[in-house]
RNA sequence: GGAGAGAUGGCUGAGUUGGACGAAGGCGCUCGCCUGGAAAGCGAGUAGACGGGGAAAACCCUCGUCUCGAGGGUUCGAAUCCCUCUCUCUCCGCCA
């Protein structure tokens, strides 16, 4: 969420920020509110200043013995006309409010301006696409033919976008999550958190997935919970409406979790394979930090997911999004995409945002920078490090051979209980 | 699911026959004194949001309003009375 003052005096930012984001919202509505409601908060500000002062006087007089029942009788109308004020104060705010909740964050200067991912910006690339004698099969195909990956079976017992994952495959899965936690904690300083995979409504508020993006959530029938569609939601909002102690940031989060997309809108794209389902395991990374930290915390956190990627040999790149391709929340975001030769093109395997103080707000985590200092907001960051799912898609499809077996990349193998290759099941 | 207790400022903890103020005390923290320096000790200070005015790149000053889990009610006036909700804790039951 924006800073309600700097709506106020930076509208032309507010509108070109949803411009380039090809985000709308109504600006104009939202000022003419502002001025309203603050003629308003005038005007009962001074009427509860008359009746403060006059209940004192009253309560002087009652202690005199003399009678007040004028006074009394003044306030009565003076303390009606208030909640009338007051009542109308409370529903401008919350148009208000529901306006600001709508209006997207604002990218950094040096975000791309576009408005699809054609315009993105590569900035680098790591590892070079295999070459393969034969054509590569997808993984979906692989997956079936080695018994690992049983997509029918989920469509019989849920529904399409599941999966089933068998024997090796299964254990594959795991042995991800564990490698990308284990590299996380040990390696970068992460504190292993395992979050709730379920959250009521204002967490997902805190985060921004609410309330602009209602139908991509599964909310949980009679309650106020929705799956989470990352780890994100929770692990921020760990710290909502806290005050951190300035001294301890930055902190870092790992998380492992499923994460749960309704995927709506996304009908008939990538319908087959890992690659878009209702459920998905990854590992996040989550940040707070202070303000003039945040630019450089978002490099290491790239640096950080990028090496899951380096270890398991996969040939990736790393994109920086223009304003189009940024989403709501962020400030500013790289994409790690992984190759994938099924698809003959690199897919985003992880996204890493600098969300800058729009969550922190939203969620209400300050810190207190030092000492009898003012509390401010921190920013928040995340990445994933990486998505489980289109990581076993990208093994599957880079790493196959010619006689149909996998090979699993070396630093699995203590994992995967010294197994050195996916064969036939 | 049943019975009970509680939710106050950065933390802890008073305040419930409604009218002295965001609210005693303690801790923490800041500044000053003390000291060669530190600790202890002493003194002063220490919530936030919003609105008006002033000063202004930021920090700031001043007046006012609101905030004692959330929402509503009673009242001229509520942290203090009533209602609803949420959360936490204890005991019992059930259960992975």
């Amino acid at each position: 969420m924006l800073d309600m003052k700097f709506v106020r005096d930076n509208p032309d930012m507010v509108a070109k920020a949803m411009q380039d984001k090809g985000e709308e919202g109504e600006l104009q509505e939202f000022l003419n509110l502002d001025e309203k409601r603050r003629e308003k908060i005038f005007q009962v500000e001074q009427l509860k200043n008359r009746r403060n002062s006059v209940s004192e006087e009253i309560a002087r007089s009652k202690k005199a013995g003399k009678d007040a029942g004028d006074m009394i009788q003044a306030m009565r109308r003076v303390s009606a006309d208030i909640k009338a004020l007051d009542e109308e104060i409370r529903r401008i705010a919350e148009d208000m409010e529901s306006a600001l909740l709508n209006f997207p964050n604002i990218p950094l200067e040096e975000v791309p301006i576009g408005h699809s991912e054609e315009e993105n910006l590569p900035v680098r690339h790591v590892g070079e696409p295999p070459n393969f004698t034969l054509s590569p099969k997808a993984h979906w195909d692989l997956g079936r033919d080695l018994g690992i990956l049983d997509f029918e079976a989920a469509g019989k017992v849920t529904g399409s976008r599941f999966v089933f994952l068998m024997g090796a495959g299964a254990r594959l899965e795991r042995a991800l999550i564990n490698f990308m936690l284990d590299l996380h904690t040990e390696k970068h300083n992460y504190r292993e958190i395992f979050p709730p995979f379920m959250v009521h409504r204002h967490s997902m508020v805190g985060t921004g997935q609410l309330p602009k993006f209602e139908e991509d959530a599964f909310r949980v029938q009679h309650t106020d919970y929705y799956l989470i569609p990352t780890a994100e939601v929770p692990v921020t909002n760990l710290h909502r409406e806290e005050i951190l102690d300035g001294d301890k940031l930055p902190l870092y989060y790992a998380a492992y979790s499923a994460c749960f997309r309704a995927e709506a809108g996304a009908h008939g794209r990538d319908t087959r394979g890992l690659i878009r389902q209702h459920q998905f395991n990854k590992v996040e990374l989550v940040k707070f930090c202070r303000p003039e930290e945040s630019n450089e915390e978002l490099e290491t956190l790239v640096r950080d997911a990028e090496e899951v990627l380096k270890l398991l040999g996969l040939p990736y790149r790393v994109v920086l999004m223009c304003t189009g391709d940024l989403g709501f929340a962020a400030a500013k975001k790289y994409d790690l995409e992984v190759w994938l030769p099924s698809y003959n093109m690199y897919r985003e395997i992880s996204s890493c945002s600098n969300f800058w103080d729009f969550q922190a707000r939203r969620a209400g985590i300050r810190y207190r920078p030092g000492p009898g200092e003012k509390a401010r907001f921190v920013h928040t960051l995340n990445g994933s490090g990486v998505a489980i799912g289109r990581t076993v898609a990208a093994i599957l499809e880079n790493f196959q051979e010619a006689d149909g077996s996998v090979r699993i990349p070396p630093v699995l193998k203590p994992y995967m209980g010294g197994q050195e290759r996916l064969l036939p099941e």
